[in-house]
DNA sequence: CTCCCTGCAAACATTTTGCATATCA
DNA sequence: TGATATGCAAAATGTTTGCAGGGAG
């Protein structure tokens, strides 16, 4: 997967190590169809490292969010799960009935942040958006 | 304050009781200029009614975020903060730097979810929206 | 060789059960 | 009155410390 290749050297250009749990839980992500949250992640990864731990996962996760190469998704009952970012402004839209998830881009966004941002006085940096409804199957 | 009488309105019409804890937990909801957290809801409610419980808070957040008269901001570290949604489409941008937050309406929002909609297939039923970045003051 | 990162266990905060009692309509 | 909602304590859940040892660069 040459996508853990690119995130692997945003590691490392931000002056952090590349060590094998972080390897590891990318690794995880990136085979992952649908966003997971850090139990499944651990999971997965142990299967690839034994030796995994449940706070590597933790930190990495972090460290992946902070450097926008993953995305904290709230899912149902306040279950956070994290997919990583295909895309540089990359979101999810949640069915209701089935739990599926599909990915979804803010174009468009732009016109909102800036009159908020004329509004509020504010200087606005990041955005959180999710959609929820029913997927066509659900339906 | 009436807005909560409007509230209990909603909540009687959709066959609950309105009873001392729900009323309590509006009331303080109303009161509130920013959004607050479980624990603080607590507190603050404790002072009304001394004998409210932990479990009545969650349940009437549970309760009054189902009926769209509240809402669930993801603050920083994970905090779940709750509002009053004092217009139909309210939203939340924090400040990173003194967590101060401010509301905003999410109009022109429909364009982007009528794209989404297409595209995906799904039947767009809800939307989260979060705004991040520094208030003027922080700026 | 140095510093960053790891992994364990235990601490921690938060939310949710089970159930007898109280209370709204 | 009768179903709903409450409140307590205890349990479950999810996340984070502190710290000795290991591994990346």
């Amino acid at each position: 997967m040459d996508r853990i290749q690119e995130y692997s050297k945003q590691i490392r250009g931000s002056s952090r190590r590349l060590t094998r749990s972080r390897t590891v839980v990318l690794q995880v992500l990136a085979e992952a169809d649908e966003p997971l949250d850090a139990a499944a992640i651990l999971d997965q990864g142990r299967k690839l490292h034994p030796g995994l731990g449940r706070i590597s996962v933790y930190r990495t996760l972090d460290l992946l969010v902070e450097l926008g190469a993953a995305r904290l998704i709230h899912a149902q009952q306040g279950a956070k799960r994290y997919a990583l970012a295909h895309t540089s402004h990359s979101h999810h839209l949640l069915c209701r009935n089935c739990g599926h998830m599909v990915e979804f881009s803010c174009d468009g966004l732009e016109v909102i942040l800036q009159r908020v941002s004329g509004e509020s006085g504010f200087k606005v940096q990041g955005h959180l958006l999710q959609l929820e409804g029913l997927c066509r199957d659900c339906q």
